[in-house]
DNA sequence: CCCATTGGAAACCGATCAGTTTACGGAGAA
DNA sequence: TTCTCCGTAAACTGATCGGTTTCCAATGGG
């Protein structure tokens, strides 16, 4: 019966991975990690290359999940402008989870600094895909530039992030008046 | 003539703690932090409490210049539009330097994550002031929700040096427009 | 049964962490 | 000169870092 009872070592160490990391930062130790996935450091660096390479591999299994939690779907019949929004409350939405501290794939390279570190070239990844929907659904609505506002448009959301991170202020109703100031000057309605 | 040629120990440690904890994060430690300073860590912990204190310490030494390096003077006879395209216009110079990382504040909240610590609070406090700036002008602009402006320029202020610290992009004539675009929103001309 | 593979526990490596202490050298006062 | 005081370098504490290695118990196939 319990067929998916016992996720692998493998499982349990991205899981560790992706959990501490984002709540101690990415210095917390490789013993914390084995020992939070219930895994001899043995098996771990049998599985890994190295503490870095363990930590990408946790961002690069969240990032496709994370990004398809964001979007909406392709096929929603929505105005690109709704299709924007619907982004950005799905962060805020996520941004009032308890123990939420800004987006992951953000504070990640904000850590690690080394921008050619794999994580950071995950992280980094996550963020171009991003803004290559804001730039889509731009450029499907007729804004007047749309690489501009596709810029603009991650620019917020990454301070929405940062902001929540630093627990900063509730932003509550704050994101969706800003994100429209944006569409609207861009001739996007 | 050289009355002051040599900084003080104090100076020196400050100075390195800024330089480092800046380039390679809070996490330096305290021996490098002496060895570049040209201080012994028995004189660095007569000066200072702890690392976290000189951190705090050095963040504080800092705040005031760089709040009022952002902000134009107060009798510029300038309306608040331009007041606060002025504060923009100096953080994108200043993003502008070779080593630039994004504000020292944000980042160091960020890599602390515990908004308790002396350093956090004192990056708190720099945001703060900065944010009832942009209120002030807000109302003395007339803009039609001058604290809602007010949180929306802080977001893109944070959300500028984010990117900029993960080296994301250019951001060469994002932030103009953008700030232009909410100040429009909000009916300040 | 025996043996070979697996993987966990833990010792171990050299390095570094924050912080304390010891020992010494140099400057000023007597 | 001799004594005192100050700050230095450096050794030291015990803990942790990333990573490696050794040892042993459990497992499964012959």
């Amino acid at each position: 019966m319990t067929t998916e009872a016992m996720p692998s070592s493998r499982e349990r160490l991205l899981e560790a991975a992706a959990t501490l990391t984002y709540r101690d930062g990415v210095n917390i130790g490789v013993d914390a990690l084995c020992k939070a996935a219930g895994v001899s450091k043995r098996s771990m660096y049998k599985l890994f290359e190295s503490k870095g390479d363990l930590l990408a591999a946790s961002l690069e299994e969240r990032a496709s999940a994370y990004v398809t939690a964001l979007l909406p779907t392709a096929d929603d019949n929505h105005p690109p402008r709704e299709r924007i929004l619907h982004v950005f409350e799905q962060a805020e939405a996520q941004a009032g989870a308890p123990d939420f501290q800004g987006c992951r794939y953000l504070v990640v390279q904000i850590e690690l600094k080394d921008p050619s570190h794999p994580a950071s070239r995950v992280a980094h990844r996550v963020k171009e895909n991003l803004t290559a929907f804001f730039r889509a659904e731009a450029e499907q609505g007729g804004a007047s530039d749309p690489d501009l506002l596709a810029r603009q448009l991650i620019l917020v959301f990454d301070g929405a992030s940062a902001r929540a991170g630093i627990k900063a202020d509730t932003q509550a109703g704050l994101i969706a008046p800003t994100v429209a100031a944006l569409l609207d000057a861009a001739d996007m309605h």
